[in-house]
DNA sequence: GATGAATGAGCATTCATTCAT
DNA sequence: CATGAATGAATGCTCATTCAT
């Protein structure tokens, strides 16, 4: 009666449950993304899920702060390197571009439910303590080229509207209205945004 | 003499309906908003609702665009007048945040579903209609003042994202994150990002 | 589609779910009763079966006062006719044994769950106020007598116990392990029970 | 110098499963009573409950005997020294009542399902074969004063309805709706209760 | 046009039981 | 003997939609 099964270990399984939850998602949309669905392509057995997952909730909440880590991952750096003002804010504006265009399926999903609510129990306590470091990395390094007049001298969430409000505005109607040129038309953005993101910053 | 009518009008009974449903989208969220649950709200039967809206689909798409309608049917005026560049660009950042930020909840349920596909089956012509005509204004005036010089020459969509792309990320995490405090901090804020976006924009 | 119908009135359709839901909680016991199974046996809709009582417990709770006051129903008119002691004490213990051997179903199930802590959110108010007033007349009738000195003044839960316990008793063992012999031994026993009560209770 | 064994008996072990069962049981009720959560408050694992215990069934069962065997070894020798009719009934009644407010949880576990149809198969044979001998001496002591008429000469289930029925009606109540001030009313109640035991039963 | 009881496929979740380690 | 991840049939309940009145 048992399936021939090799013990994938508890990570790998969790991954794999995300993963299967993601595509669903992208496919069918939020209200199309039924447990059931999930597990089958996951092929696993729905207590598996949660058993590794307490509820719909938590498992699509994990999901967002996964995704949103993976995406953040390569952002830090580019600040914490603390670079001039002009490269910083270019090379962030091109980061956030070219990973949004590579990889459309998390990025559909992140720019889908901006700013959602999810409650963060159950999240797992890293994905947690990674956003929050991003976010600090961040305001840290606005604050100094601030400090040094490289930048205008405005609140936070106005920088960073100015700044990323112009690439999640274009990757959004990318991706939403015309995926399939999104890649070809992506790198010639890259640099009007960035040039426009500098623009609007610059003292 | 004519006998009082205590049957509400056909299109009074349908704004009542919409009403409703947009407040119950914005207390209990996209996956809690029940057709029974509206019908509650805006005291009618559920076979009335059906009479005027065909389907679920077809309401949400009716209350999509009756909104978008009420949103843009003030930012079409002010690029029919053919401003100079600077004056439409400012103009048009300011009155897209008064807009958001004085209907707190018509914009959170917009952004809260940016670029979603509703099939527009079912939706009044006339709000069709008035939709197109309103990205046509905008086409053209962006049109008319590159070829004058007065602003960059950049594809559309570029010249959008900066354009609006700033203004929607700050009314997003402004409604979403702080929505008590977003009035207050409005006025301020439109200065810095129409400033902003003229500056990205300008030759 | 549709199947040929003839629409019962709401008192009719509840009754028969409530039926339903007697027998097959007698025949499957409390584990074994499944909302699916009774509405199949009602011949309903799982639907119509939520319509009309909100959940499985306010179903059971609505059953458990429904057939409470079947029962008592026929209880308290022989203690508000005020007879005196002895013959109140025989009839009510005559009238108890003969309904619970006489009505099998409904006496195994209220039977099963002594003083099972019902919530009686969602009963109808009418037989909430019928079983007040039962065990209002019963305590009324009590008083009295005790006060003529036709009974001994015992505490009422003393009372009640020696007055119905041994009913109870004997109707469970006769209900539970030999319900098919139970009607032929009853009235044997009525006699007796009803003495013992008498010599337990009299001055 | 012997190791120190910190691996627990299979008896103790044992015990330590059925206390937790019946924790569970009298906190939550029987539809809440689950494995998992009587392992993990007796801090085994699910395997270990299911090596011990073939079944739910089986676990349910054992516990029912065990507890019966608990009350009724206290009972049996009572009868076994064979008193003369008074004192048996009186001291019956006396250690049914004191027993059962004395162990709240499980009179609240026996009461709660009285006559249970539990399978015994994988109950100990010793638990089985304690309760037949229990009833044995019963039955035995009655027939012995019937017969020297020192009481009454009734059939057995009515003899054992009007000792025991009082009794379990009281605990019932008393457990059930008043816990807290079962024992303080229990003494009182004794005497009353012997009383009228005694009463219906004398010749 | 309005009503609301009825429908039933489909959903998230549970939980007794198994078995590889 | 102990462990606990895995299983999956089964359960209570939902909710968009229909249609007789």
């Amino acid at each position: 009666m048992a399936t021939v099964r090799t013990r994938a270990s508890s990570a790998s399984r969790r991954r794999a449950i995300l993963d299967a939850t993601l595509d669903v998602f992208i496919d069918v949309g939020e209200s199309g993304t039924f447990i059931q669905e999930v597990c089958a392509r996951a092929a696993i057995s729905v207590g598996s899920l949660y058993h590794h997952f307490g509820s719909k909730d938590q498992l699509i909440a994990t999901l967002h702060y996964t995704l949103l880590d993976d995406y953040q991952s390569g952002a830090g750096p580019i600040l914490a390197a603390d670079p001039p003002a002009e490269d910083g804010i270019r090379d962030t504006v091109a980061y956030h571009l070219r990973w949004l265009v590579g990889h459309p399926r998390p990025a559909t999903f992140l720019l889908q439910q901006p700013f959602a609510g999810y409650r963060s129990t159950g999240v797992p306590a890293d994905l947690l303590e990674a956003n929050e470091d991003f976010l600090h990395t961040v305001h840290g390094w606005l604050d100094r080229r601030m400090e040094e007049g490289q930048l205008q001298r405005l609140p936070f969430d106005v920088v960073v509207a100015l700044l990323i409000g112009p690439v999640h505005h274009w990757a959004r109607s990318a991706l939403f209205l015309d995926p399939a040129r999104a890649p070809a038309k992506a790198e010639a953005t890259i640099e009007q945004l960035a040039a426009g993101a500098w623009q609007s910053l610059r003292p």
